[in-house]
DNA sequence: AGCTCTTCCTGAAAGC
DNA sequence: TGCTTTCAGGAAGAGC
């Protein structure tokens, strides 16, 4: 599932081969995923590609409609959301079509762009260049780029579960399942810890932490567990460097205990009890037994 | 504020 | 073997 190295590889491969380009043409097959499909149809022909970039799990097409001389310049962002198992891919016109590809932007060098996306849990969206701002500021702050005040800052007063906090998209933007697992084990916090509960040097080694594995994870193009390639086609190689996720039953990598999965905060948790200890159960308030309990 | 539950969707895996 | 059921999961929305 592409998650912030996943969508960063994706990206950068996208910066490399679309940049300059232009898009001629869009086909679309199934909508149900696509915000306003007549729009995109009616903009995306005649635009150039200014830049790619990412914001969170979003890839961030920067497109540019009219000439740059005149009034009628329009600038929009076309926001591509993966989901669990959506692929922007480069492709020439007559290769193969993979099932479930629903998107088609032909560029001007007669290369197409292809979205593909067997459960369509992705999302794409046009949000034009005045309306960014607040698309961004509904989302958290880049988790490499946040700076350790402000990353203490929107996690020491909550209340709620870590691993909860961090898939949140709204507190860090870029985080799943993956990544947090990763980082909480290596910065030895259980994934159920309430945030408000962390100390300082681990709140520190957290950020570190999470640092450290988004950067190796880049580094290695991503992870590919399930549909995950990157816009060429290729496979990520981090998948080989998990130490808890997906990995119950086996031991883990640092003392040999067997790596556990329980549900935190509805999703899949993989973590090693003896290295991430469980926190203190809350103390149920329950009736004395006797007079003076 | 933050929890659970539900919905979307498909294919893999488990169950029978 | 083959059909049916279950499950996974990012995000949003409902309801508590």
């Amino acid at each position: 599932m592409p998650e912030l190295p996943e969508v960063e590889t994706v990206v950068r491969g996208l910066r490399a081969s679309l940049s300059g380009r232009s898009i001629v043409g869009v086909r679309l097959g199934k909508t149900d995923f696509i915000d306003d499909p007549v729009a995109l149809a009616e903009k995306l022909p005649g635009a150039r590609i200014a830049g790619v970039s990412r914001l969170g799990k979003f890839v961030c097409v920067e497109l540019v409609s009219g000439t740059p001389a005149t009034f009628a310049e329009r600038r929009v962002f076309l926001l591509v959301h993966l989901g669990m198992t959506g692929q922007l891919i480069t492709r020439n016109p007559d290769e193969p079509v993979a099932p479930h590809t629903h998107g088609f932007f032909s560029l001007d060098d007669g290369r197409e762009l292809r979205y593909t996306d067997i459960r369509r849990f992705g999302r794409i969206l046009l949000v034009p260049e005045s309306l960014l701002p607040e698309f961004r500021g509904r989302l958290g702050a880049e988790p490499l780029d946040v700076s350790e005040e402000e990353f203490n800052a929107r996690l020491s007063s909550r209340r709620a579960r870590i691993k909860a906090l961090l898939l949140n998209q709204s507190v860090l933007r870029g985080l799943g399942n993956i990544y947090t697992d990763e980082s909480l084990f290596r910065a030895r916090l259980h994934p159920a810890r309430i945030a408000s509960g962390l100390t300082r040097k681990q709140l520190h080694t957290l950020y570190r932490s999470i640092r450290e594995v988004l950067t190796a994870a880049i580094r290695l193009r991503g992870s590919s567990i399930s549909d995950y390639v990157d816009s060429n086609g290729d496979r990520g190689g981090f998948q080989r460097r998990h130490r808890v996720y997906q990995r119950e039953g086996k031991p883990c990598v640092r003392c040999g205990e067997k790596i556990r999965r329980i549900l935190v905060a509805g999703r899949s948790s993989f973590f090693c009890p003896r290295c991430q200890p469980p926190p203190r159960k809350r103390r149920t308030r329950r009736p004395a037994r006797g007079r003076l309990g």
